[in-house]
DNA sequence: AAAATAATTGACGTTAACGTAAGCTAACGG
DNA sequence: CCGTTAGCTTACGTTAACGTCAATTATTTT
């Protein structure tokens, strides 16, 4: 499996080695070590990825790695711990879906504005003769 | 029209006096005085909304101003302004949708790891007779 | 009139999410 | 061999977004 340096992984993702270090205290990733140095696994390219959607979506970091350790494949797997997982994306799921809400809300509220701002446009055009 | 004190429209929204002050002095609300008093009206109660929006959607409060002010009808309304406006309403929309994307993807994610979390479940039931 | 309630202005405290700088080691190219 | 580059740890600095507390002023309630 490719394995990546911190500066490798940091650049395809836009982030600085400082961030990765600290992510990896928060327990976002959790590279292997070559000595004293990091070895980042595919693994933790996915959880990066999962992580900088999260931020993106307004998530804090601690919720990010609630989230994502749930996910994560190859967790305890009881029937209560699964039970308990799908509750959880359901819960997920509907903040989800608020966010969307939000997000058409404020659409729409962009497409009045604009069709406003053109018909003031409009308006000036339509003034002359 | 109808007007607010801090607390009650605080508690409407669910924020503290504190934050609605710490607001103001951000420019997202603008409330009257009466003698030394806060007096909000519809159009803050409108501001605050949009504010809370942009916070659940993961902006700065600074990023929110910027939003809500031009979007903020009985702007100065040149034809410059006017263009600079759509322009800035089309980069909106798109983070908003790449948002979208991001939500999707996480939608798409849960349904996969909820699938594989069911088969699990039904593997214990199965498994037995 | 006294007491409780709601408002104000400072001003300092706090947490999250890194940035930045110092001092050190290991590997690598010329 | 020596300078550059990449990595490390430790630790203090910074910004955003408020929280918290003190001291003060009105207003309202009993």
């Amino acid at each position: 499996m490719r394995t990546y340096s911190i500066r490798e992984l940091g650049e395809e993702f836009g982030v600085t080695a400082r961030t990765l270090r600290f992510y990896e205290t928060k327990g976002l990733v959790s590279p292997e070590r070559q000595g004293v140095t990091r070895i980042f696994s595919e693994r933790d390219k996915v959880r990066l990825d999962l992580t900088l959607r999260g931020k993106r979506l307004g998530f804090s970091l601690e919720e990010i790695r609630q989230i994502i350790d749930m996910y994560d494949p190859g967790q305890p797997h009881d029937p209560g711990q699964i039970i308990y997982l799908c509750q959880k994306i359901q819960d997920h799921r509907k903040e989800l879906l608020n966010k969307i809400k939000d997000i058409n809300d404020t659409l729409y509220l962009m497409d009045e504005v604009e069709s406003d701002a053109m018909k003031a446009l409009g308006a000036q055009y339509g003034s002359r003769d």
